[in-house]
DNA sequence: CGGCATCCGGGAAGATACTG
DNA sequence: CAGTATCTTCCCGGATGCCG
């Protein structure tokens, strides 16, 4: 006997037209806007959100995949034989919030309180290459990179004054990079010599890694005088 | 006896170097983002807050405020005499949040959930104006308008394809808009025929209100067929 | 009256245990 | 592995009251 709680979903929204508000009626809720950034990359199973979604609760993981669904932001699949598992995937319009990350990350980098030590996500890791990436320090660089960052594997690709990173096997890369998100956050933005980062290892050509570190540069942090 | 709470702010933030997430931690608490956006055309004071952010209770509204001032996104001034009132004011880093609110409006604005008929703020109105403004539309159009909105008095300058809105008197405009901000809402993005709209009055030309409309559209809605 | 503290009820989030 | 059930904690919202 369900007790049909019905999930009125009313009642603690922004009664505002501003779209700003009501985007916060759509993610605003906690984790929701994160479980969207760990679908912006592909589709994701409960388990894999459930570990990079570091410390949120089973139930909550739940609540919000059901209200995003219910929001059309996200669709319930079931992969094909013999891989039968399901996954959750952004819809079309679900991953056009891509853009929301850029601004909110790029802004909030200049906090002070803002620790680039923390835990990172594989996703969060690739978001923040095409967050940071500056093609005037590219240039004309053309370099594709492999990142095997535990489970996961990742390809990133700069040509033209562009930045693209997909999930993937690493296929016709100039290096591969195997370590820990945060450790490859250490090496790009804090600029820490390849040589002190113990766990990192760099297969194929390092000087490649090299210059691609030099793509990026983190905003001057605010000043806090006030 | 104070309880010494001492706030410790600990606990509830995501511990997660994303900057995304460092975001949340930082406006992701309810109403802070809304607080945030109704600072951005300068500063407010409390009751104004509270009354154009409609439903918040006070002792919430005190807590963000806090909360924003200790995380140097606010800043507590008292006017100068005779005024000699205390008002919230963004910092300067605080003001290069207005991005956010562009990227989510637009995206949100494609919700099929999306009611642009309910409550609106002046501060909302002016900032939907520079998120859904289209220069290519404006072409080389160039006219001053003044909003009388309540006790709000707004002017929005478009000029070399940019749109610019500010919180002042009007002076040297080509038409006044009198009228609450879900009317103008109606007519800009609605493109409802100004006669159909009782209680928006037009002091001036109204031709150039007229044309002030077409240089808007809102971005068509995301298929929920999923 | 504006700003802010206190108290309380309801409900969302967090942690853990349990089930198919 | 993918959730569900249950309990606890704490945030949110509303009301009240203090104080300058």
């Amino acid at each position: 006997m369900k007790l049909e709680k019905v999930t009125s979903e009313k009642g603690r929204r922004y009664h505002d037209a501003c779209g700003a508000a009501h985007g916060l009626d759509l993610v605003g809720d906690r984790w929701a806007l994160l479980v969207m950034r760990e679908l912006m990359l592909g589709p994701r199973r409960f388990g894999d959100l459930r570990r990079d979604l570091c410390g949120v609760s089973a139930n909550v993981l739940t609540q919000r995949l059901e209200g995003l669904e219910a929001s059309g932001l996200v669709h319930k699949r079931k992969l094909a034989p013999p891989a039968s598992v399901q996954v959750y995937e952004a819809t079309e319009w679900g991953l056009e919030i891509e853009p929301v990350f850029m601004v909110l990350g790029r802004w909030a980098a200049r906090s002070p309180g803002h620790d680039p030590t923390l835990p990172l996500s594989a996703v969060s890791l690739m978001l923040s290459f095409k967050t940071m990436f500056d093609p005037g320090l590219a240039g004309g660089g053309r370099m594709t990179l492999g990142f095997a960052l535990g489970e996961d594997r990742m390809v990133v690709r700069v040509a033209d004054g562009r930045l693209e990173a997909w999930r993937g096997e690493a296929e016709d890369t100039d290096v591969v990079v195997t370590a820990t998100p945060p450790l490859v956050a250490a090496a790009v933005y804090g600029k820490v010599p390849l040589r002190a980062l113990v766990g990192l290892a760099l297969e194929g050509d390092a000087a490649v890694f090299e210059r691609f570190v030099g793509f990026f540069h983190l905003p001057p942090k605010a000043e806090v005088t006030s």
